[in-house]
DNA sequence: CTTGAATAGTAAGCACGCTTATTATATGTA
DNA sequence: TACATATAATAAGCGTGCTTACTATTCAAG
């Protein structure tokens, strides 16, 4: 127990994942997509016409930061915000024919980095680490449970 | 193999990353430290007088980064400048006494986040669990090993 | 209907990362 | 020695997150 190397998990999460956006980042860097704007996307096409309110539920970031986030997919030409008739505080958030075509390739990608990450790692140890980091998401999730309880986040995410 | 749950590795990755340092720094907030100032200050204390490039080096991070943040420590009573008298143009960086009192508070600290997020998680998931977040860290770093490769990064980091 | 609370979105300003460019200083070679 | 190159640190400005505070709009209670 002296060196199980728990005593790490904070640096190596933190450089996990820095790799594997900076990995990511290098190889969608020609769409002009970074992986923040990823995330969104990926949420926007599955919900198409979703509040940026819900959007900042589903992210689990603020309000303000998806405000900010879809200013600058606007100004790429990825999303597109749109007045919705019933309650005009609403901004409907809705992909782009640019935001689709470009779909399936990010997904792809993705995945490259997910194989080339976990290179060398087999069925087993993978099925593992989701599994441990799926509970590490709970057992840190549970008491600010307030906004998120209602949210299936299970539903296959791409990336 | 349709649902491994592998496509999620980036989202779970973000996710716990980001719960992570939310946990730390709420725990940490009371000391004024930040995880990415806790970061710097472990390489400091075990290399006190290490010049800013070489905590660029360690941190992998960039040499502005590194500028900034030491400014804010530095403001923050963390960490003290000095010129080094053979070369004027590196400043090492040594802890103050503030941040040396509170080094073992803050590590304990961290090791209770990493207790909580561990939770019902058994030792040989554990070892799992570290194991691969090593391969995916050494799998990434290839291929960029141009300033890597000297730096031993696996004298147990504390957090 | 009117008023007060809640909700959607944004503004301003900060932390921490980045890229690109600049300044000061060392170093290596002609 | 002199000049070209390399290195240490910083400056300026941007992306993505945050907190706090604001406006506009809706909803609920009286």
């Amino acid at each position: 127990m002296v060196s199980d190397g728990i005593d790490r998990l904070g640096f190596l999460i933190h450089d996990v994942q820095r790799l594997m956006r900076k990995r990511f980042e290098a190889r969608a860097s020609g769409l002009g997509l970074s992986s923040a704007q990823w995330r969104l996307l990926v949420r926007v096409a599955k919900e198409a016409g979703v509040a940026q309110a819900r959007l900042a539920e589903l992210l689990e970031i603020e309000p303000i930061s998806v405000s900010r986030l879809v200013d600058r997919m606007e100004e790429g030409g990825w999303i597109e915000r749109r007045q919705d008739a019933t309650d005009r505080r609403v901004r409907m958030i809705f992909p782009t024919e640019k935001a689709n075509a470009a779909y399936a390739d990010v997904k792809s990608l993705a995945g490259e980095v997910y194989e080339e990450s976990l290179s060398g790692v087999s069925a087993a140890e993978r099925r593992v680490l989701i599994r441990v980091l799926d509970t590490i998401v709970q057992n840190l999730t549970d008491g600010e449970t307030s906004s998120l309880e209602k949210i299936k986040n299970t539903e296959g995410a791409a990336a």
